[in-house]
DNA sequence: ATAATAGTGTCTCTCAGACACTATCGA
DNA sequence: TCGATAGTGTCTGAGAGACACTATTAT
């Protein structure tokens, strides 16, 4: 064991969410010191002895301080340094999840959501945390079913066509994505329509199950 | 300050170089215990008090251990839990670095270089981790200038054309390559030729300085 | 001249975007 | 019937692979 001072280890993750068709950032207002009372990433200290893995240390903090139990969990990458944490040298693992507005409304009621495009003062370096993850899930979008996880387990095409440019951020042809999503087999048809308004009612789609999130062209 | 004990953080380092036209990851033995004896990734401790952000740390091990100031250095990842070293609960923040063959002679005599398809037995997590750099360099190769950083500061598009073709493990076709390599902008023309046997000399190339690593397009 | 590798021009075929078309609902 | 959204068929143009071609050297 080494006999000089350790970095203390954390988890912290960002969860994303898409509310009134913009992306939202989730936060919580931290209780405890340091910057007690300022929104900030969920998040909190490894504990050897509770958990087995970094990826369980995420999934506690989330059940625990958020009340989720994420369908997709991603680890994004690590931040360490000497000044990241005013209580000393700090590493984040950070982690990264796409949750429906469903999932959040389950959740626990503490949690704020706020869109990505307007983020107040975060503690910490959780500012570039969340610009990684923003980075992150843009970039992946445009090869994998990452964007799908932002919408309930049934969906339908068009819903999913609208979740892939607003994260995207550019128009896609409604043509051309169908052909391509469908090609990909990472969605499959579900039994049922969504019908509303006045029009031809939607075929359902749900991701196929046990799937590889990546594709192999872009969309 | 937490009053509960904290994982072991370690920073480690997967080097990649291409020997004899073949993918070789570069091991140290170990001096030290646990698995004194046994080749392994070179890595260490996160120093609160030698190192300010975790790239940094990963630096000066690759400095003390490897004699190494790579050109590329990159997060893979990191890798934590109660089970992958017998001194407990321990985090790896690990990193990947391609390497030329040139770099590697000039560094520590005591690395030695092992066929990526044919390594020994590795402590810790470290095929984990391995097989983590590996599938991210083939993955990234297709989108990005990673594989250049395997070839000398000076190259030819053939000699760069062979690196892609080995390291994606796919034939590529050399006009489509030099086209989309040099629509990319991504290397430059260097003075010079390369003049080797009775044939015509081959422009020599560099990487773009200050130029992001990944394209806009797949090779 | 020849052999060897460097590098280019061009054909074709695939696939993406564009967009007009049909389908199916409520009012 | 009309308006709205769901979903399809088809044209076209860009770009990828294939491959024949030229370029330049040492022997």
């Amino acid at each position: 064991m080494p006999d000089f001072p350790t970095p203390i280890a954390t988890v912290d993750v960002v969860l994303l969410t898409l509310l009134r068709e913009r992306l939202h950032v989730v936060l919580l207002r931290r209780g405890d010191p340091p910057f007690a009372g300022m929104l900030a990433l969920p998040g909190g200290y490894v504990r050897v002895d509770e958990d087995a893995s970094l990826e369980e240390a995420a999934r506690r903090v989330l059940r625990g301080k958020a009340g989720l139990a994420p369908r997709h969990l991603e680890q994004l990458g690590s931040f360490g340094g000497d000044t990241r944490d005013p209580r000393g040298w700090s590493i984040s693992v950070s982690y990264y999840v796409p949750l429906s507005a469903g999932e959040l409304e389950g959740a626990s009621p503490s949690l704020e959501a706020v869109p990505a495009d307007a983020l107040p003062p975060l503690p910490f370096d959780h500012a570039a945390i969340v610009a990684a993850a923003l980075r992150r899930l843009r970039g992946k979008s445009t090869y994998s079913s990452l964007p799908a996880f932002l919408l309930p387990p049934l969906f339908t095409l068009a819903e999913l066509h609208r979740v892939y440019e607003q994260v995207i951020g550019t128009r896609l042809d409604p043509a051309s994505f169908r052909r391509k999503v469908e090609e990909q087999q990472i969605i499959e048809r579900a039994e049922g329509q969504r019908r509303e308004g006045a029009h031809r009612p939607a075929q359902l789609y749900r991701l196929a199950p046990g799937m590889a999130p990546e594709f192999d062209r872009r969309i």
